[in-house]
DNA sequence: ACCAAAGTTGACCATTCGGTCAATTCCGGT
DNA sequence: ACCGGAATTGACCGAATGGTCAACTTTGGT
């Protein structure tokens, strides 16, 4: 099946049971969820195989579909928890901070979060090259409202003449290409870097040096000599 | 198959005929060529469907594994096709110009491909999150020579104090990441703008904003008021 | 007009896939 | 010790998938 429609989807909760030292410890769901991330974020919806799923998780394919019952229940709960990371971790923008720290530390958000959660960011890039068939809905409300809200702190910001002229919805589309590109382009960096341990080598560099373009390329300095007023 | 390897594989030549009014034309190849640039841009290699790619090019499922023996060769000499037009397109970085005005140029061309042929920039980046697979050893050679070379030139601009000191290839994932973003995110951006023609309404916003942007990031004015030799 | 190569097509095949199910084991409460 | 629900597992099923094939049509050269 492919690009499917929101369907009435029930999944099976097991017991709620306390850790246990020798047995199970009832916490499979999460392994499934790790392991389909894994999957999912490699290979999309389609090219992900349910018994590949399994066997990362050490699973039987039954046990799989015993806590979801389809792989499309699966894919949905693992791509909405994946967008519930990423739009908490857009965090607010602290309007009170000078408008260069606000934005130092949400872009520093950002990279730490592709370098935490690289599966992450890599399937949420997967689904919207897909073209969002399933986060579609929330893209259009919730980013959308969050955009709109954090654009108008960014105006104000330009008529203060403290940040530059950009329509604000493209400088965070800047803001997010950049910050998501280590993590899911890494393959990209680590062959042109040829880098051996990417974790650090890689953010490290990016979050001293790309932090501070960023910051300069919105018109972010304090002390912005240049007038720049334009209504 | 996943995660396929390099094997030996010809593919069916047929033959070179010229255009022909009524009858068939020759030109199927392209046609798949096409088809199969749509399907594989969405869905992966592994999610991409040969019938699918069939009824796109209008074509029997039979006809497209004639001309190509296998999904697995239809998709390497698309795939090496896209990852060419990339290459071609990275283009000279003219060395003679001011600094700004190459840059310029270059963010300019990288952008108008991300507009001309988004499924081409959506393929790449579907191989790249992937991990990879086909094209890594291109990156890992040809991608990656390119960068260091023109990263001398950078080198240069920046003990001329004409532009930011910032590790070139962290430069160059920006500017990628960027201009590939309206191609690869266009699902996202047009969610979260709402903009009725995509290619015109946000492309040309990107053009004038972002490539400002960019230039002012990576401190490519001409007239650098500020020192910044810091070797 | 004829021929051989190239192109086209739908039927067909073996394998794989998502999903079901019945049988069995595990576990906590009593 | 025993009970009932939850969890585990492998066998199994129908549908879909990549690929093959033989029959048929088109095409260009002579």
């Amino acid at each position: 099946m492919e690009a499917f429609q929101s369907t009435g989807s029930s999944t099976r909760e097991p017991r709620e049971s306390a850790e246990h030292p020798g047995g199970v410890g009832g916490r499979q769901r999460e392994r499934i969820i790790r392991a389909a991330t894994l999957v999912f974020s490699r290979k999309g919806y389609d090219g992900a195989r349910v018994e590949e799923i399994a066997r990362k998780a050490d699973l039987p394919k039954g046990n799989v579909l015993y806590y979801f019952k389809t792989k499309k229940d699966l894919y949905r709960i693992v791509i909405e928890q994946v967008l519930t990371l990423w739009l908490d971790a857009l965090g607010d923008i602290a309007v009170d901070d000078s408008p260069e720290e606000a934005i130092r530390q949400y872009v520093n958000r950002k990279l730490a979060l592709s370098r935490h959660y690289p599966e992450a960011s890599r399937l949420f890039a997967m689904e919207v090259i897909s073209g969002a068939p399933v986060i579609g809905a929330h893209l259009r409300n919730q980013l959308r409202v969050w955009v709109e809200e954090k654009g108008r702190v960014f105006r104000r910001w330009q008529d203060q003449g403290q940040m530059a002229r950009i329509d604000p919805a493209h400088a965070f589309f800047m803001i997010w290409a950049v910050t998501q590109t280590y993590a899911d382009f890494e393959a990209q960096i680590q062959a042109v870097t040829g880098v051996q341990d990417y974790d650090t080598e890689i953010y490290e560099g990016a979050t001293s040096e790309v932090v501070d373009a960023l910051v300069r390329g919105l018109g972010l300095t304090n002390e912005m000599s240049e007038r720049r007023a334009q209504a």
